[in-house]
DNA sequence: ACCTGAACACCGTTCAAGT
DNA sequence: ACCTGAACACCGTTCAAGT
């Protein structure tokens, strides 16, 4: 074979300013819908991306900060497709946000790596504002709540949530009761989900200042 | 300088039969000590052990092997180590344990780590007995609940308890709410996870069939 | 049977260029 | 200013011995 031609797969240069932050971020997303955030790796992000693999560390100090990126990206999507309140009474509006939070988390892997599994956030004081919570928060002191229950309901709801995304996620239940649960042959479905969900709500019920119950608003 | 004397520091081989699989997985616990799960390594875990690298690979096939290994010893300790129950009122005892569960792992990071957050646990059908557990759990129908509402109520304290770890051990809560909690400067302290006990406990007051309360067994 | 160093493919990151 | 390959130290794992 002659050496003629540069058949050799050398990719070409890219131009300057053909990348950028978000374009690499897009990439990393559409890279883990193949392979799990664990396992990303800088190399083969890069071959995804057709981009020398020094070219990312250009726009990411450190694998480390282009997590954190990430992270921050998938909150973002993460509360603007929490779909918005509707009114009903808190006891309803509590199962369904939390339901909605559940649901969105535990269809998508990647987000729920991310935002529940992942460790160490960013710590730049920088808090984000999570928009749906706080219209939940409201909702719940019009409805008779003194504000540091609500906070701690919300609190409470959230801690069970991530943990029941985190169990079924690691597919260890640190609580292994050997009774045989005959009926249900996976591992915790929907179903328990809602049961603790349930279960929490009964508890606020009860720690609600009597007669301050509203159930609508019309 | 003459090479007259083996003065390099090749370490002299091993005997054999001085290596075996416990020594290596208690190595390993102490090698932790100093360093998070997550940055373990085999060469430096070897070079703590004094042991070739290929030495561990004899007794683990992989790395993954040995940090199940090592997940079924943390287990085993932490099983171990939950005070027996005391006989009192059910939501007493439920408080107690769970507080227990909580405060065993939350004062070992690597067991939290291992038992936790890691991921994909043995799955080789073969489940692991937690005694204690099941003493709860008799204590509960001995209390009036009927065995599937005992088994929810066990279930959902312990997603929030395993969440509530999680979420001190990755520093992330995944809320944000905007309001400032000025009296509260660090994360989530043992308050906050009491609250979200007492709550569930509350609403499991509620579940009960009426009139089943037992306050003692005297 | 058990212990071992050398070697392999690969990773995260840095460096010293190229344009 | 932005993109890049080569190089570095290191990792998990395998191989082909040593005893």
């Amino acid at each position: 074979m002659p050496a003629s031609a540069p058949e050799n797969s050398k990719r070409p240069r890219r131009a300057r300013g053909s990348i950028n932050p978000a374009d690499i971020i897009a990439g990393a997303f559409d890279y883990c819908r193949t392979t799990p955030v664990d396992d990303m790796t800088m190399p083969q992000l890069a071959a995804s991306l057709d981009v020398g693999v020094t070219s990312i560390y250009w726009y990411f100090k450190s694998k480390r900060e282009l997590l954190d990126a990430m992270t921050e990206e998938a909150l973002s999507s993460f509360y603007e497709s929490m779909p918005p309140l509707r009114r009903q009474g808190w006891e309803d509006m509590l199962r369904e946000f939390f339901v909605n939070f559940y649901s969105l988390l535990a269809a998508d892997p990647l987000k729920c790596d991310l935002i529940v599994r992942r460790i160490g956030g960013h710590d730049d004081g920088e808090m984000r504002t999570w928009e749906r919570a706080e219209e939940l928060l409201a909702a719940l002191t019009d409805a008779g709540f003194p504000p540091s229950l609500a906070q701690h309901a919300f609190f409470t709801l959230s801690i069970y949530t991530q943990g029941f995304l985190l169990v079924e996620r690691t597919g260890r239940v640190a609580t292994a009761i050997s009774v045989p649960s005959a009926d249900i042959p996976g591992n915790p479905p929907p179903e328990d989900f809602a049961f603790g969900i349930s279960n929490i709500i009964a508890g606020l019920r009860f720690m609600l200042p009597q007669g301050q119950e509203r159930t609508d608003a019309a």
